[in-house]
DNA sequence: TTAACTAATGCGACTAAGTCGCATTTAAGT
DNA sequence: ACTTAAATGCGACTTAGTCGCATTAGTTAA
């Protein structure tokens, strides 16, 4: 699926922002916030946060919120736990398929915090 | 270990405000944020906040950043897993004891987001 | 194509959790 | 009690994110 037909498929208009933040959020690696990529948008503060949270009530990104205070953000395809280093705060994706369940809670996201590999 | 000890064991003065705000941490089951529990203390804002980072460097409390944008505290004694409802945005803390390892990292704290028993 | 309607955008002002600077107070050792 | 350094309260400040509003741009129908 294309960029434009995942913007269509939830009725929502084509404009060059939301193009812009869709091409933006796929090339990442792991989640990011507004300060890491404003530079290299166009779009306005106001217009990059509307956007986002119109794409997460529309299930196209998943968002949380780290120790720094800010808002990290990535696209909901491949779900995946995160671990926040709490020494160096670096954000990692967890790719171990072993998603640990609970009983009695629908589980949507998994965050680890701790001692990254390189912090050792 | 009472309240007294557990301060000066750290080599930190003993003050009203540290006291009230130990106590206050201890009456708690489950994490808070300083709205929280703001009427029932006596201290400025500032020191509550410096006191909770002296704590944490001590390693006496424990903070995470919850999706309202606030930070939530708790004593850093009985380490369990935290679930955080997207409906209802409850915290709740999980005892089982079943708190998943992850290889290469050492987890120091788990939170898990998505819908609580409440909201199903 | 064009017209009309509505949603999206940019801009500046605003909000609120948390931090900082500094003058004053207080804990703790002598 | 006296001294000294650390803790406190207060007000000002910071900053990620939000809001209001005038303008612009997608989309649908004629």
């Amino acid at each position: 699926m294309n960029i434009e037909e995942m913007i269509k498929n939830k009725n929502l208009r084509l404009t060059v922002a939301r193009t812009e933040l869709l091409e933006m959020l796929l090339k990442q690696s792991k989640p990011i916030c507004y300060e890491d990529i404003k530079e290299y948008m166009t779009m306005d503060k106001a217009t990059f946060y509307r956007n986002i949270s119109r794409f997460e009530e529309e299930e196209i990104v998943h968002s949380f919120e780290a120790n720094d205070k800010k808002r990290y953000f990535e696209i909901k395809i491949d779900k995946h736990p995160h671990f926040m280093c709490n020494y160096c705060h670096k954000i990692e994706c967890i790719t171990d398929p072993h998603t640990p369940l609970l009983e009695g809670y629908i589980v949507e996201s998994v965050m680890f915090k701790g001692r990254c590999s390189a912090c050792q």
